[in-house]
RNA sequence: CGCGGGUUGGAGCAGUGGUAGCUCGUCGGGCUCAUAACCCGAAGGUCGUUGGUUCGAAUCCUUCACCCGCAA
């Protein structure tokens, strides 16, 4: 089976490579275009680099619905598989492949449509999440359902790190879903459009901790936040973020007791919150390192009484 | 050449011309029923790299390297 694959971040590295492994014949890999990086070195997205690495060939369109059809045409897949792509796909590409496309996304569709499934789900403090592979349509993330794998979210797990597991799960569901249609028994159910919900992708700005509200709400922002684009503060006017931190129960005596208030001790320190108190684990300030908070401590840059968010 | 911050003993920082200091950690000793507590003492740094200015540089100028924030 010719399979077609397109992809750009981290996310869809491990379907990629997953459908090699698979022994499927992957005849191309379809990303966004290089981006220019002025700082580091400048480096290929990462479906593109791991691509390079299996021998195979890399294509890349400013819009893939002007410049890739004809490229498409001539490669005859049977199957094009979407993860992450980044790119609004045309009628006319999906009716190339014998076998329709298919499309990755993290979560359980209908819900959590849109293009950060996984922040979002652990902004709104989700207990369970998974992989949908479903056919690619126009109208975003709603196509039929051809299989689903739910997972439970861990209850301090991260963005990033529910990423490296969803996206592992991604890889099997493909392979999965690519059985079913090989050996005829794919059954495609449409989604019960009622129950969708649609959210955006989320913005740097939006990691902005507002220290009026639970100390329960901040710690799974900041959980969907990290690690990019990060969850912050500032201190003392400076770029300050919270990079892991946990709802504290113990009882904190604040000076003054506004929210926002820091009471550091000689190890860690307390943020008072509109409701709770949110002990800080690891944090950095902009221009340095991330640090654990026990270390950001010795350097003296973070005392009791200060007010985070000024 | 997009803008900016940084590189000082194991960790994090201070120190803008006269041969380095703070908090923590480490090691030794003491106190205590006990402790991540407290007390006393000790070890540990040619101040990222190159060249220069100077009587003298961590501190001023220069080369390079690496780290990071912003913007894309």
């Amino acid at each position: 089976m010719r399979v077609l694959f397109l992809g750009t971040p981290d996310f869809a590295v491990e379907a990629f490579e997953s459908l090699i492994r698979a022994g499927y014949d992957v005849i191309g890999a379809i990303t966004q275009p290089d981006r220019k990086r002025n700082r580091g070195e400048v480096t290929f997205c990462p479906v593109k680099s791991c691509a390079i690495s299996h021998g195979v060939d890399v294509y890349q369109y400013e819009s893939i619905r002007k410049e890739g059809v004809e490229d498409i045409k001539r490669l005859a897949p049977d199957v094009m598989v979407t993860c992450a792509f980044g790119q609004i796909i045309s009628q006319e590409i999906l009716d190339i492949p014998k076998y329709g496309v298919l499309n990755i996304h993290a979560s359980l569709l209908p819900k959590y449509r849109g293009s950060s499934p996984i922040q979002w789900c652990l902004i709104n403090g989700e207990k369970t999440t998974g992989i949908t592979v479903m056919r690619t349509a126009l109208a975003v993330d709603s196509g039929d359902i051809l299989l689903q794998r739910s997972m439970d979210i861990l209850p301090d797990e991260n963005a990033g790190q529910l990423f490296d597991r969803l996206s592992k799960l991604g890889g099997e569901a493909i392979v999965e879903a690519l059985r079913l249609i090989e050996d005829g028994s794919a059954v495609f159910t449409p989604q019960d459009g009622s129950k969708a919900t649609h959210y955006p992708m989320i913005r740097k700005e939006d990691g902005e901790v507002n220290w009026a509200s639970s100390a329960e709400s901040i710690f799974n922002k900041m959980r969907g936040f990290t690690p990019w684009p990060s969850a912050f503060t500032r201190l003392d006017g400076k770029l300050f973020k919270i990079l892991k931190a946990m709802p504290y129960n113990g009882e904190i005596s604040f000076e003054q007791g506004l929210a926002g208030e820091v009471y550091a001790a000689k190890n860690t320190a307390f943020v008072k919150c509109g409701k709770g108190v949110l002990q800080l684990v690891e944090v950095q300030l902009e221009g340095k390192k991330a640090l654990d908070i026990a270390s950001f401590l010795s350097g003296g840059k973070l005392k009791s009484g200060m007010i985070l968010g000024k």
